[in-house]
DNA sequence: CAGTGGTCTAGACCACGTC
DNA sequence: ACGTGGTCTAGACCACTGC
């Protein structure tokens, strides 16, 4: 249900060459669209969708007369933002919220978010999606330590809060948010599930929640570029913050 | 200089589609493929290019079966954020910061624009690019009351802050901040000035800023997608804000 | 010079929606 | 049955890069 219903030739093309790319192949550089073509025995038309999809969705980068070539991101960071909860926004908006889970499931973790929830045990992987009056907004891909919460795979996480649950439950106070947000493409792999094409601008969140200093749950996701962001704030001299001295 | 050198036959057809939906034509559906193809005299994978390009920015919705549509936009809010100065980011990264205007001038303003600034007479109108480590992050366009600050012209707004400006010059307190962020595909016109695809994710902002409850400027921008929004907090039970009782 | 990506053509078949 | 968008082909010319 996840994929495309005809599985396309260049979704294949697509394929291989992020494959390539997680295994750090092509650093000096992606076939080139012949070679592609040639490879997969298609016309260079098709190869080249592929690579038209991976250079919108921020994958690669392509220079005339060059070549193809794995791009590198370069974080900064620009200022900061708070999300408000999910359930509570879709109140004030009086909006009807629905919530899916597509997978709840222990799994072993990637080495990322095991070093991130510093704890290399099994995980329980949750991928949730919410609607938000029956458009799908939201797809979030959370992890937890399953020596602290394995029963929750037992709750019913498309009615109750998961902060609920690890609050009241597991008895884990929440203590510290830690988060980043990027705008990105839409991944190719969520291009169903939100009804957009792949390099849709999308908001990319990623959060570590603390109890006590000590990393409960991680949770990326990705939420439509035109939910919006809006603040009226008072710009005094508070902290380093937006103040009238700088621009 | 901002657009391509060949002008390639998809961008008239691009302009054309982008007129009308401007122009409020369209209204129940943009031509076909193959209307635009005869209409320019184009093969139908020209006309195609054009209207990829057209769903990839958000501008139009392509139905299988049914036809090419304006797309609405149905903003909700979702949450808030604070932008730091930038001149500040720039410096706390160690990072070179350099500014370019590329406007500056008088101009009538936009219907939109007068509204949003309670004044109908003449504004000026600035273009500013922002690039750090040489690389173009945020192309931003002001407006400001040209009987406020007409002298603003003048000003060296590459090296000076124009918040600066207007307050030590023009005695213009700055009392509100009220803002917008959303992710939309790059604009066209921006994608020589950023050295991306149009599509490519990036930030919008809209904001007014405000001097005793009366507009004093209204800017919007686009940044990069990669530039980080980062933040870490407690989550207290403050205000309805991010707190443990909810999702 | 050969190779790359950027654009373009004039066809084609398919799945889907409307009538 | 017809029009729509989605995919695909086998060519083509161009501008640019590297050698």
């Amino acid at each position: 249900m996840t994929t495309t219903k005809k599985a396309p030739k260049y979704q294949k093309i697509k394929q291989y060459v992020l494959q390539g790319i997680a295994s750090h192949n092509f650093i000096d550089g992606v076939p080139s669209e012949n070679q592609l073509a040639e490879k997969f025995a298609v016309s260079r038309m098709t190869a080249r969708r592929a690579l038209d999809d991976l250079e919108r969705e921020g994958s690669v980068e392509r220079i005339p007369g060059k070549g193809t070539f794995v791009r590198r991101s370069g974080h900064y960071t620009q200022g900061f933002f708070r999300v408000r909860p999910f359930r509570k926004w879709a109140e004030d908006l009086g909006a009807d919220l629905r919530t899916e889970v597509l997978e709840s499931r222990v799994v072993d973790p990637p080495e990322e978010i095991a070093e991130t929830l510093r704890y290399s045990g099994q995980m329980i992987r949750l991928c949730i999606i919410n609607y938000l009056n029956d458009m799908p907004v939201r797809y979030a891909v959370r992890y937890l330590r399953a020596d602290q919460c394995a029963d929750i795979l037992w709750e019913n996480l498309a009615e109750n809060s998961i902060h609920d649950i690890l609050i009241n439950k597991y008895r884990l106070p929440l203590t510290r948010i830690s988060q980043c947000m990027t705008a990105v493409g839409l991944p190719e792999n969520l291009s169903d599930l939100f009804g957009e094409k792949p390099g849709y601008p999308v908001f990319y969140f990623q959060r570590t929640v603390y109890s006590c200093e000590s990393p409960v749950t991680y949770v990326e996701y990705f939420m439509r570029g035109d939910m919006a962001f809006k603040d009226t704030f008072t710009p005094m001299l508070e902290a380093g913050d937006f103040h009238p001295e700088t621009s």
